[in-house]
RNA sequence: GCCCGGGUGGCGGAAUUGGAAGACGCGGAGGACUCAAAAUCCUUUGACCUCGCGGUCGUGUGGGUUCGAGUCCCACCCCGGGCACCA
């Protein structure tokens, strides 16, 4: 019993018994009441780095935390396991993706079961098995039925370095690739799309009901950028300046129609269709030319702050009617307006408005301001609140009820509507790579585009492919792929080359596990029902938007065409997101080789002392320094705990029987108090002060074995067992092991200790004595202690007499047992 | 510009309901054990004044509410993140 603590003998005996005796293995029909706890799934790019080992040992706590609580724990694991550096490994090497790709994989399983992490390993899901790629085309079919997916021509985003287009979550707010960090280009493809806009709205609402981080939910609410307005006609005027009927007007998206009395200008987007309709013949060549710099200027360019508004803008030569006044008013294009966003037309209020204030200048138009503005006010447009001005039947208005006032007359008039206006656009899912999910249409002369039947998915990726660094994908090039027949006419036809964004194979992992083997649908609608929502999510903040979005908006998508179970509407109930870890103040990444591997220390200290070092060193949402992790400490602290429990610490005098005195009694309470702590503790992601409460109550144990007249056997024993029971799932080997050696069973069978609620209260505690709202004095007093034996006992102390003066107080606040203040 | 977080010792952090500021760990200092070291165990450790008893100050800054403020209110400064010529 002796023997010291060898952390790396003790941990890989336990990891082959979990694996062996499938310890955390569920059935669907487990009569314990379900809980699904989930990691996100890792791309597998060899053994687990430490940002890795953060995220697996928070959702491996919570796995052994559920369990002990007496749970059904559904704890799934899975490799996202397509996308580009396998491919571009493959162009390096020559080895095939899926060689490579598969060889990680077990480089990635093999630490994670080092870290002691434990899962249902017949779930395993990988995105690239067959199994797994026939549904994720067979969802895309049936997005594609639903008229969720669709083909279009659009200005998409094209990576130079990645060789493929992007979605717009993709592109950094710099204009940058979040991959590969190359400047992103625009180029107008045909490409393939998932309506998620169709969801703007679902999506921001609920937000109201997930328990997740408010910044990751706000992060959302501002991309789906919700914006309410009016879109608004403005009639093409004709020579004399009235508006004329003969043709269409032009449609322009406003916040403040109250502002109508003040257009003096209207802006056309340069990519807008009515352009050409719109530009006078003397202005024709001006605005070619603008449009031709507009089209060869880089998105940085183009939404940089600097360059004058009059060189980067030029006049159509034409008007439309400002509906409010009847009076033409000049049209222009600018590269500002963009015609991705409402209707690629603004109307120009330059007296609410700074930038249309700027450009009025730039171009000498009239401002007219219809707001106004507070007195002393020497600034330009003027944005806030104030009565209407120079706007006839609105003056007097404030800006709120100016708004709905117009908006009325709008609409009332004929002249648009109230319109609310998403920033989202839809996803675009199709890459032109190749070691992704094929997406499963073909093309043919005839029928056009047509799904691939469900009888002949999946659609799988050959083996038998060159890679070249040219960035067009090889099935581009492989015959036998791409020569098919079109399931419409028969007639000769070519496969899609295309394949999906990873993050389509990572928007519904999540339901496959509730029921990986399912050969006749993704998942049962029953499966699903058991286990969704995942009732515990953790991952990184640099989900935030990507793939949580994408989840989100899939699992209403599947609920909607009746593949996922009518009651659910969000995938994850709870999230929880985990800090970065840096190293040298950047954030570790294999692309900054500032990776730290977990082996040394796993080697030399052990998984314990390591996922109680990521446990204790920060509070687990927080970005965290690798400077700062104390792995000695912990490992110092197991130690401690391992000498505690086999009583090599114990150097006091021998246990006694009998009737435990006040001490015992203390230790005993100490027990109850430190369970009542880690649950809270853990229940409230607060795992740094659930170990500080472990090693508070180590060492008030130390003091206990050491003290002369030695510990009571039974309530030493009985605090011992407290301590490994709430440790176990922090530490999960190191317990295990004392505890199988205390007792001869398996730690994580047992029953999560209770707190005994009459043993959370102290019998002494401290009354602090104020004087004037500071601190006097200290008072050991009983905590049942009244009002009045309080304030009698701090009267009577002398430290507090002194600072009395030899007066009495002139009031008393009095909180027993806690505190008394004297206010003289 | 708009919207979220955050700012506490030498360092990471704790303080859960407005009631002991600094739990716990790291680092530092001292001691025990040892021939010595390592390991281990114990004590101590916010700043300033004081031989000491003790006192004063102290949670980004300035005000306020309160018997009492790290915590609540107002104004501001700084740091991090998201969105942004978004009409």
């Amino acid at each position: 019993m002796q023997e010291r603590y060898d952390a790396v003998a003790i941990e890989g005996r336990w990891q082959e018994r979990w694996r062996r005796e499938g310890t955390y293995e569920i059935d669907n029909d487990d009569p314990r009441p379900p809980y699904y706890v989930l990691s996100m799934y890792p791309y597998p790019s060899g053994p687990a780095h430490m940002g890795h080992v953060r995220n697996y040992t928070f959702g491996d706590l919570l796995v052994r935390y559920r369990t002990m609580r007496g749970d059904g724990v559904l704890s799934p694991i899975g490799f996202d396991s397509f996308g580009l550096p396998a491919e571009n490994a493959a162009i390096r090497t020559g080895q095939h993706p899926r060689t490579f790709t598969e060889d990680r994989i077990a480089e990635l399983s093999s630490s994670l079961e080092r870290i002691g992490a434990v899962y249902d390993m017949r779930r395993v899901i990988r995105s690239h098995d067959p199994d797994y790629i026939r549904w994720t085309q067979w969802i895309f079919v049936k997005f594609y039925e639903a008229g969720l997916a669709y083909r279009d021509s659009a200005p998409v985003n094209w990576c130079p370095g990645c060789q493929t287009v992007l979605a717009n979550e993709q592109v950094l707010a710099d204009g940058t690739c979040e991959r590969s960090g190359d400047l992103v280009e625009h180029r107008e493809l045909a490409q393939w799309f998932f309506r998620i806009t169709a969801y703007a709205q679902r999506l921001l609402d609920d937000t109201a009901d997930i328990d997740w981080p408010e910044r990751v939910k706000n992060m959302q609410r501002n991309w789906i950028g919700r914006s309410v307005g009016t879109e608004l006609t403005l009639p093409i005027a004709d020579a004399g300046g009235q508006a004329r009927d003969d043709v269409p007007p032009v449609e322009v998206f406003t916040t403040r129609p109250d502002t109508g009395f003040g257009i003096t200008y209207a802006v056309l987007s340069p990519e807008h269709p009515r352009v050409d309709e719109l530009t006078a013949p003397a202005q024709r060549a001006a605005v070619e030319d603008f449009r031709r710099s507009v089209a060869t200027q880089s998105e940085m360019q183009r939404l940089s702050t600097d360059g004058r508004l009059d060189k980067r803008g030029v006049a159509c030569g034409t008007s439309v009617v400002n509906p409010f006044t009847g009076r033409p008013v000049p049209v222009y294009l600018a590269d500002y307006v963009l015609m991705t966003y409402g209707t690629g037309a603004i109307m120009g209020v330059p007296g609410e408005d700074q930038r249309d204030w700027e450009f009025a200048v730039a171009h000498d138009l009239p401002i007219v301001r219809t707001v106004q503005p507070p007195e002393g006010w020497e600034g330009e447009a003027y944005t806030g609140d104030g009565p209407s001005i120079n706007s006839d039947w609105l003056d007097g208005l404030g800006v709120a009820d100016a708004i709905e006032r117009a908006a009325d007359w709008v609409e009332s008039t004929g002249l648009g509507r109230r319109k609310v206006n998403y920033r989202l656009r839809d996803w675009l899912l199709s890459r032109q790579r190749f070691w992704g999910c094929p997406i499963p249409m073909v093309c043919c002369d005839t029928c056009g585009y047509q799904p691939v039947p469900e009888s002949e998915l999946p659609i799988l990726l050959p083996d038998d492919v060159d890679f070249l660094p040219t960035g067009r994908s090889p099935l581009n090039a492989h015959e036998g792929f791409l020569r098919t027949a079109c399931p419409a006419c028969g007639g000769p036809a070519r496969r899609e080359t295309d394949t999906m964004d990873t993050f389509v194979d990572s928007s519904w992992y999540f339901l496959r596990f509730a029921d990986p083997a399912n050969s006749d649908a993704p998942f049962s609608g029953e499966a699903a029902a058991r286990w969704l929502p995942v009732d515990q999510y953790i991952g990184g903040i640099e989900h935030a938007i990507l793939h949580l979005m994408y989840a989100r908006f899939f699992t209403k998508a599947l609920v909607d065409i009746g593949v996922a179970p009518a009651g659910l509407s969000e995938p994850f109930a709870r999230l929880f997101t985990q800090g970065m870890i840096r190293l040298g103040g950047a954030k570790m990444s294999k692309s900054r080789g500032n990776l730290v591997a977990p082996e040394g220390i796993l080697d030399r200290q052990g998984a314990d002392a390591l996922r109680l070092a990521h446990l204790q060193v920060k509070p687990p949402q927080d970005d965290v320094d690798w400077e700062d992790f104390g792995i000695d400490g912990c490992a110092k602290f197991l130690g401690r705990v391992w000498r505690l429990v086999t009583g090599e610490a114990h150097t006091g005098a021998p246990a006694r029987s009998g009737d435990p005195t006040a001490a015992d009694l203390e230790v005993d309470r100490g027990a109850h108090r430190l369970a009542d702590r880690v649950t809270r503790d853990f229940d409230r992601w607060s795992y740094n002060t659930a170990v500080a409460a472990c090693m508070e109550y180590t060492n008030e144990l130390y003091r206990y074995v050491q003290a002369p007249d030695g510990p009571h056997g039974e309530v030493l024993e009985a605090a011992l067992d407290r301590l490994l029971l709430v440790m176990a799932p922090m530490v999960p080997h190191v317990t295990a092991e004392l505890w199988e050696r205390r007792c001869g069973r398996h730690i994580h069978s047992e029953a999560w200790p209770a707190a005994d609620p009459a043993k959370l209260r102290a019998e002494r505690v401290t009354l602090v004595v104020q004087v004037n709202g500071k601190v006097r004095d200290r008072l050991e007093v009983d905590a049942a202690i009244g009002e009045s034996e309080a304030v009698e006992q701090a009267l009577a102390s002398e430290r507090v007499r002194r600072h009395l003066d030899g007066g009495s107080p002139r009031r008393v606040i009095v909180r027993p047992p806690k505190l008394v203040n004297l206010v003289v």
